[in-house]
DNA sequence: AGGTACTGTGGGAGCGCTCCCACAGGTGAT
DNA sequence: ATCACCTGTGGGAGCGCTCCCACAGTACCT
């Protein structure tokens, strides 16, 4: 059992200083073995950790974090309301796949909203006191000013989804121009000649590579550019019904739909459905995200998966990095890392 | 603007120390307006504030949790895995609740699973290290060790859904005897006669006491005890269906169900369209928590609200009392606190 | 006039760590 | 033997706060 040690006059906590004194050894020891420096003795190390286990030692945070100018916590900043971050699927699989990194290491993680104006003030107040050590940052809209904010105060950071292609964060994505690819490419040979695309809010960056991957693909085989088979969307489901009735008013005659976002293709599948359209038969539908509902819908949505749980993955290991290379002076920000994730054609009834 | 004070060697972030001698006062003085002491004289106070803002100073929060002995920190526990987190509302409303309340302070709140022993260990060792100065602990089984834990590390807890009548911990709950009562009184009232019961699951002390207030109200109109018309539940749906099966077989003459939460009752509605009875023409329908699957069951259920909002706001309060309380020596958990909300019915077509 | 009691203030003494310099003792080349 | 250079170790000097004691100044009693 732990909680011997009652030596300070409060009979609290066990110090570094009394498990050297337990140990026969000094405080600078005791420091070396907790942090696993190699620059000591078995013999000594073991007499050390014989000590820990007596005494039920456990290092006080405030006073490393105090004194080697770190906190061992890192952030991980969802600048959306609470509401959309249980809806959205995404979330809760990015959190399992940080969680998961993090699981081996001593970093804490926080969950932060910040998706009003208050939730805001206070998370810029947070990090000027530089509370974490890196941070996560989610869904992030082109005009949002938290990434220069981070830049500023020069806190170590990873993106999910790049603002745009000069995005000046190290990021992660999933390859959204592949993934539209294989989406048109699938709908293509399963023989439709009149591909649609509804697409997803125009200032977000993936949503832009989305319609360059689904150009690209008509393209290559060898169709003339169309651009009244686009049609804006904004990620909703209203949205993409609204979407997808102006396009059956303009191209009758399209036979299959690539849309940015399953939710947007739910409120497709919404409007063709309630202009006699069948799906397959005469509409192929594809989605992207491949999220619960795709799974739900009727018919089941074919659609594109991203590893949402690797990309979280990955961006912990990029913020680690980071971290740990934040050394005094030399080099910064000299290589920015952009790592993008393959993603995965999941075929359904749909298409 | 912020970000002048390049004073220290490092040109590092502003310090009490720096901000008294730009103030022209002692060290002691800038931490008591920091602090918000009233023994500070107005002019003294302006002319700190002044050399705050001027130098963009904010607290170390490192130094102060050593110096004060806390953290400024508080978990909410989920002792769940983090897919069961994302998919009952109940965590959602019960984030929100906190959150709100503890937007106003200075707390910071950290969101920690423990659905595996894994997770536990981890979270053992967490609390061991009082990193935080309170914990929220929400949906605890009845042989979990966790509560233990915290009373012999001396943390304060607040609990919601105390583990029975005795629970040691302050704890927050709704009103599951009188919120079983208002369902069955209901059911009586719009002339139903043999009412039963599907429970949750046993261990449960919120499901005993649903029992008891379903009885009460039976008794209470005059009704003789009738144990042929309660069976065991789990609150799963499965076992809502199981359950409601029974009861047909063995009271095919039972005109109402009062069931122990939402999806014991769409298990409940299964089993009844499978029997060929119709809601509520043939038998009524009452569901608990009123979450979302019940605004959309077919038909909408009727079911006993809870107050998961303000559970939250008030456990936060009460923990945030506790912590406040901590003081040397003296009395230490003379009052046990035990508060209960109200609940309502909300009523809809399946009675 | 002296006492008592406040208010407001300065600054010493830690809080429990990490960092780093100093140094003992060993090892091998000169 | 002397020197150079390792490895392992001890402990001083902070990190930036809070807590609290000391004390000046003022106010109000006797």
């Amino acid at each position: 059992m732990a909680g011997h040690g009652a030596r300070n006059r409060s009979g609290g906590r066990p110090t570094l200083e009394e498990v050297a004194a337990r140990a026969g050894v000094g405080r600078g020891t005791v420091s070396r073995v907790i942090n696993g420096s190699p620059r000591v003795s078995d013999a000594t190390r073991a007499a050390v950790e014989a000590a820990v286990a007596e005494l039920g030692y456990v290092p006080n945070t405030a006073a490393r974090a105090l004194a080697a100018n770190r906190t061992d916590a890192i952030a991980l900043v969802v600048p959306e309301p609470e509401t959309r971050f249980f809806a959205e699927p995404y979330f809760s699989d990015m959190l399992r796949g940080v969680g998961a990194e993090l699981s081996d290491t001593e970093m804490q993680l926080l969950l932060i909203f910040a998706g009003n104006d208050r939730e805001r003030q206070r998370l810029a107040e947070y990090l000027a006191a530089h509370r974490v050590d890196g941070v996560l940052l989610v869904s992030v809209h082109a005009d949002d000013p938290l990434p220069d904010l981070l830049a500023q105060l020069e806190i170590p950071a990873v993106i999910s989804g790049p603002r745009s292609a000069a995005e000046t964060l190290t990021s992660v994505d999933s390859d959204n121009y592949g993934g539209a690819r294989s989406a048109v490419e699938h709908l293509l040979s399963r023989g439709r000649g009149r591909v649609a695309h509804i697409t997803g809010r125009l200032d977000v960056y993936g949503a832009q590579r989305r319609i360059d991957g689904y150009r690209a693909a008509l393209r290559d085989a060898g169709h003339a550019p169309d651009e009244g088979l686009i049609e804006a969307g904004d990620f909703t489901e209203e949205g993409g019904s609204r979407a997808m009735a102006k396009l059956l008013a303009r191209r009758p005659d399209l036979d299959a739909v690539f849309a940015a976002s399953d939710v947007t293709a739910a409120g497709a599948r919404q409007a063709l459905r309630e202009a006699g359209r069948r799906i397959p038969e005469d509409v192929a539908l594809v989605g992207y995200d491949d999220s619960a509902i795709a799974r739900h819908m009727e018919p089941p949505l074919t659609s594109v998966r991203q590893p949402i749980q690797e990309m979280g993955r990955t961006m912990i290991d990029l913020l680690l990095n980071e971290i740990a290379d934040r050394r005094p002076s030399a080099s910064r920000g000299l290589e920015r890392r952009q790592v993008v994730l393959a993603t995965e054609l999941v075929a359904r009834a749909s298409s």
